[in-house]
DNA sequence: CATTTATCTGCAAGATTTCGCAGATATGCA
DNA sequence: TGCATATCTGCGAAATCTTGCAGATAAATG
């Protein structure tokens, strides 16, 4: 009987990892492959020792997963449905934002923005 | 151009209402329609006036609805599609478990039990 | 070896969450 | 009205997360 709570023990912990602006957006970016941690933050324009720190909960978690290249790390996502299943969930806050027209706009304009990124790159598995 | 972060932003932000054991039940067991406070509580055995907290928040955050009957609030999920996609996300959970034979065999039983207390309902209004 | 580049790690302050508890509301009923 | 039931809210302590910064590693290069 405790398989609920442990399931929803073990989710909730994958979803705090998730959970944080900065995150959210690694997924978003690793959607398209790899890249090593300048990269990341430049695109981020965060400082590079927060994206590692980032990536090593990711990491820790077996969200994400490295290798290297020289003294780069490249870093690409365990499961790339993970981005997929984001970006589900992004279709259901803009469906829940539709009485609300101003960041409904928002939602579109990003998750599309989102899902081209992903578009034209050979993906190995799909989600459900 | 700050599209991206705003989307990240406010993701996370919804990630972080759902990122909590109690909370993630709460979903769950919402599921299969609409429950009270003491249900609830009793349901997850943690205290009512948490789950009354944990309400709150999700409320604040639009995930549930409130209806009254009497002297007892009812909640639902505001958009019963979240659950469906919580769901997916153990999917994911237990497919990148597959090395780990224990905890997927926990991931799968529970996964079950969870997808199957939707499948076998209209439902509506359930006293206890 | 010394230097530069790329990344990691440890730490402490500040911010946020969680949790229990006490008391406040609100409804229904005798 | 008085009382029980059902839920909510406010508050403070404890736990956890976030962030910047300083210093540690590690690889390539001169």
């Amino acid at each position: 009987m405790p398989c609920r709570s442990i399931l929803a023990q073990e989710l909730s912990e994958i979803l705090k990892v998730i959970a944080h602006p900065d995150r959210v957006r690694l997924i978003e970016e690793l959607k398209t492959g790899e890249l090593d941690v300048t990269a990341m933050a430049e695109l981020l324009d965060v400082p590079a020792a927060r994206v590692s720190q980032h990536l090593a909960l990711m990491r820790a978690h077996r969200l994400v997963e490295e290798t290297r290249d020289g003294r780069r790390h490249l870093y690409h996502l365990a499961q790339p449905e993970l981005a997929d299943w984001l970006l589900d969930g992004v279709a259901i806050l803009e469906h829940r934002a539709s009485n609300d027209v101003a960041s409904k706009k928002i939602y579109e304009a990003g998750r599309k923005l989102w899902a081209e990124a992903g578009a034209d790159k050979p993906q190995i598995g799909k989600a459900q």
